[in-house]
DNA sequence: AGTGTTGGTTTAATAATGCAACCAATCTTG
DNA sequence: CAAGATTGGTTGCATTATTAAACCAACACT
């Protein structure tokens, strides 16, 4: 594997991202987890993607720690795949991912899935603010470097 | 291109949007977009990525209306991308990815970089709220189907 | 007018992905 | 508890995507 070029070292936090996450299948997978499936033949099923590609991207899901293997909540030998909690630190891109499609992606009278709150029913809003409250657009923010304290 | 299975159709937000943006190369265009950058070649450069595939990904990006294709500022007969509405749309997107990265992915001495508010020179926060405010996480929320209204 | 830069295209080699067949271990049913 | 079905893969081959390098036309600069 020397062609695709590893993000790994990079210093942008985005990339690194990208790196673990940023292939086609991940993140769906990410997504039916989110949405419960578990084990690897609802996986299999649920995206249609080939097994031998299923169980590589598992496989380096389990590594990077965003899944985990363990045994069946019903105690048979058989394992399943969850989130840890490192995976579950991807809910945020989920829910940005879904609003943009939401708000991009879909025809006026096309119906489509919604993320709500469970407790109200009321759709769920995702906003980045700064420290004072102020909501925050990208022409309000920049990157700076933080150099490793010595 | 017959393989990859299009999402097009999915009803799921989320899986839209990685059919559109769901690539490898995308999401680093993208970032780098919100970067400042716009030429062909400050992307090549960038990124190091194959200046073919460069084209075909600055193609679909564009027909995608993320990026769009402008004579340059300066005047000239040259082009450049520009991010669209819709592609700064995808700035909580980027967020998300890069807090995920920032939180899991560097070692606690490694230096890394931080996006912050222009203003202030404090760090921007992202967060997934209730109607009424309550923050929200991955349990506490459903998906629900919104039939198209007739 | 000549030279370098920009923004590509083309070609050939390599890597990733898909698909179908196969297989061992588990689970279910009689 | 044996027989068949299901689960969770692995293997090999065909197809597709990506890369790297060479090439090229249009512009910009002097």
């Amino acid at each position: 594997m020397v062609a695709r070029k590893s993000l790994k070292g990079d210093y942008c936090p985005s990339a690194r991202s990208l790196d673990v996450i940023g292939d086609w299948w991940s993140l769906l997978i990410v997504r039916d987890a989110f949405d419960g499936l578990t084990r690897f033949g609802e996986f299999q099923k649920s995206l249609g993607i080939a097994k031998n590609i299923l169980t590589e991207r598992l496989k380096t899901l389990v590594a990077s720690g965003i899944l985990e293997l363990v045994p069946t909540s019903e105690g048979g030998a058989r394992m399943e795949y969850r989130l840890t909690a490192m995976g579950k630190d991807l809910f945020p891109v989920m829910v940005a991912l879904r609003q943009f499609g939401e708000r991009h992606l879909f025809e006026p009278a096309e119906d489509h899935s919604l993320l709500v709150d469970r407790a109200s029913g009321q759709p769920v809003h995702l906003d980045i603010r700064a420290q004072d409250g102020r909501l925050i657009g990208p022409d309000e923010t920049v990157i700076v470097r933080i150099p490793e304290e010595t």
